[in-house]
RNA sequence: CGCGGGGUGGAGCAGUCUGGAAGCUCGUCGGGCUCAUAACCCGAAGGUCACAGGUUCAAAUCCUGUCCCCGCUACCA
């Protein structure tokens, strides 16, 4: 056993309970993985924790759009989460829900403690409310006054709700970030939570609900519910036994503070400024380190349903395999910027790096093992300098790993590793076992060289573990090697002499055709297809088709067609409007009118070709203000899902003003 | 002057904090090898490091200014 370092808990951001995770959401519990696998096989005493976030009005309104009550709804979701996490081969010792009984009276507990002690209080939330959305909106949200969502008149209105006293705590958080510059992670996050919300000065937190009721009530006035950040921020302690009243569990004693808090860059600032706030509260101490990842992007946008470009990890394990996946998403992420799936990529990485230098080489070598001395690879001790290089590689790998593991740096460790295997092809052509193997006094430092091969195959499998343990098991498996300790990789014979290997190695990865792999995608969900089906929308993304994910909207009459009034417009002058980057503003003639009207299409047309255009024009539309500007009217446009946009143009000439219809 | 990220060989990136011969992966081309998964090894071509000034013995790196791209936000009627 490698010795023991302490204890150590890592914990990825609870999911959301809103559906299935995509890639991006799916990349960071793989992350989590890598690196708690890794603190394991260090020495460390870890302890791993992810879950799902399952209160909330999103949750309640998403349930009521599927007709299941936020208990069904809440339960599917975390069954295809945890099915996802599963999949990944992700070794989480603990899945919290938010919903889990443990967590709602730790929850209760933790608000009234702070609600006894002083820190929320009873106050009222001010806005303006649109009484018809049942919403409140602050003055800047207003759209000319009115509500944003409906253009309706708004009121201004108070509604009771409990305040959490951040601004009490953040000198003290403050003092805590700058004596602690790792805390926050990448150090870019660190200086935009200073400068934008410390700095400025932190507003009371609202920290309960009214609104809705799928939450945690309030123990002492009933009508409120725990707000959702509160509610999903403590899991981290009530998870590993925390207790509000000071009774915790053994491994709340042995494990808090958490090492680790691994989250998205998007919510770096629940993580920094209100869970440390909250901690301070409570009295305990604050997590080591935040670490908000970049996402993974598909394509070169964020994704989303409505982009039509979802992937999710189950299509990808379908094709590549787990570790496959695994590798692509630890191995594609730079640190501190956004990393990008692509089907190209995908299958880049997976022939050059897994097929030909990992897998080939573990094939070659096992290959020549059994052909030039019967799979019996053992250490005659005859040595030539060039072996030398090799284990100068080999032997520092694990070190260099360590490394960029130290900053998290993930992707950096697994191509330290990938090193390694490139060294081992280079050494088999160095030494040239095949022709060693023609001679018959050069048998001995065949055999060195081929366990020298073995020894360096076993360093590397052992060391890629973390990140891709079932690779790393099948590799030992044909090398008929367990699992080596860590603490010993940093010198020779992890292989152990005289071992028989397989005689029959296995292809580890088996090249894959681009070509191919689009036609599977293609094949597996067929673009056009009924239902939402997340390939078309991969085929989308991938050549540039609008299929995907259509919203249907409900049946209308003729009656409701005929309510809008469509006709022919010329535009006679545009320009673009001022304060927008979108906006361009057009003058249209419409037959018997001028009509003023704003469109986000700056993107496309620029103000001189839209001059002259005959377009469709709705001229029946309620006016509304765009960025101060009045407009009278749309101009209608096809929009493709991969951002696409066309004017609606007549097919034949038309005099302005006929109608559509 | 809304906030932020970015512009480095065909593609994707590192290097920028702490100036000191422009690097990595993939792709392309040529060669080698034949144990292996059309694999592996070697070599080559390919970049005025967005642009313009400045500091310096020396600038991708520091300073000033400009242009372009991408998120977020306000206003995509």
């Amino acid at each position: 056993m490698a010795q023991d370092r302490g204890a150590y808990y890592i914990t990825t951001a609870i999911a959301y309970a809103s559906g299935k995770p995509h890639i991006g959401n799916t990349y960071e519990i793989v992350l989590a993985d890598a690196i708690a696998r890794y603190k394991r096989q260090q020495g460390y005493d870890v302890f791993f924790q992810t879950g799902t976030d399952e209160h909330g009005i999103k949750i309640e309104e998403k349930a009521k759009a599927a007709d299941v009550t936020p208990r069904q709804f809440v339960d599917n979701a975390y069954d295809e989460i945890r099915r996802i996490w599963d999949l990944m081969n992700t070794s989480y010792d603990k899945f919290i829900r938010t919903t889990d009984d443990y967590h709602e009276k730790q929850v209760q507990k933790i608000f009234k403690k702070l609600y006894d002690q002083g820190d929320i209080y009873k106050g009222s939330y001010e806005g303006m409310y649109c009484t018809p959305c049942e919403s409140f909106w602050t003055p800047s949200q207003l759209v000319d006054g009115k509500c944003p969502d409906c253009g309706r008149p708004v009121q201004p209105a108070s509604e009771e709700a409990y305040f959490f006293k951040m601004s009490k705590y953040a000198p003290k958080l403050i003092q805590y970030i700058e004596d602690h510059p790792e805390f926050i992670q990448p150090a870019a996050r660190k200086n935009e939570m200073i400068n934008n919300f410390l700095k400025p000065g932190l507003q009371d937190l609202c920290v309960s609900r009214t609104s809705f009721t799928w939450g945690i009530p309030v123990t002492f006035d009933e009508k409120h519910v725990v707000y959702v950040w509160l509610d999903a921020l403590v899991n981290y302690i009530t998870g590993i036994g925390f207790d509000a009243d000071g009774d915790h569990g053994d491994l709340y004693k042995s494990h808090w503070p958490a090492d680790l808090h691994l989250i998205g860059k998007d919510i770096v600032r629940f993580h920094t400024i209100y869970w440390p706030i909250f901690l301070m509260a409570l009295d305990e101490p604050l997590p080591k380190q935040v670490f908000g990842h970049p996402w993974l992007l598909v394509g070169d946008g964020k994704m989303s349903k409505s982009k039509g470009n979802t992937i999710y990890a189950d299509t990808l394990v379908d094709m590549f395999g787990v570790d496959a996946v695994r590798y692509y998403m630890i191995h594609e992420m730079p640190f501190d910027n956004d990393g990008v799936f692509t089907w190209d990529t995908m299958v880049e990485r997976y022939n050059s790096d897994l097929a030909n230098t990992l897998g080939n080489l573990v094939k070659r070598t096992i290959s020549m093992g059994n052909q030039y001395i019967d799979g019996v690879i053992e250490d005659r001790g005859v040595k030539e300098p060039v072996d030398d290089d090799l284990y100068r590689v080999a032997l520092s790998v694990r070190a260099r790993a360590e490394e960029k593991m130290a900053t998290l740096h993930v992707a950096d460790a697994i191509t330290e590793i990938f090193e390694l295997f490139k060294r081992c092809n280079k050494y088999i052509d160095e030494t040239t076992p095949w022709i060693l193997a023609k001679e018959a006094d050069k048998k001995d430092r065949l055999s060195t060289v081929l366990y020298n091969l073995c020894d360096c195959i076993v360093i590397g499998a052992t060391l890629l573990a973390p990140y891709m343990p079932d690779t790393a098991e099948a590799i030992l498996e044909q090398m008929r090697t367990g699992v080596k300790d860590y603490d010993d990789l940093d010198k020779r014979g992890a292989f152990v002499s005289g071992t028989k290997v397989t005689s029959d190695p296995a292809v580890l990865f088996d090249r894959k055709k681009l070509e191919d792999v689009l036609k599977e995608v293609e094949k597996l969900y067929p673009p056009k297809k009924e239902a939402v089906s997340e390939s078309a929308d991969a085929k989308a993304q991938q050549d540039g088709t609008a299929a995907g994910s259509f919203t249907h909207k409900a049946e209308i009459s003729i009656d409701d067609f005929d309510k809008m009034e469509l006709r022919v417009g010329v535009i006679k002058q545009c320009e673009a409007v001022e304060k927008s980057k979108k906006l361009l503003c057009s003058q249209v003639d419409v037959g018997d009118k001028m009509l003023q009207i704003v469109s986000g299409i700056r993107k496309y047309y620029t103000p001189e070709e839209m001059v002259g255009k005959k377009v469709m024009v709705i001229t029946n539309l309620a006016p509304a203000k765009l960025a101060g500007v009045e407009s009278q009217g749309m101009l209608l446009c096809a929009e493709g899902a991969d951002g696409s946009l066309a004017l609606m143009t007549p097919e034949k000439d038309m005099p302005a003003g006929a109608e559509i219809g």
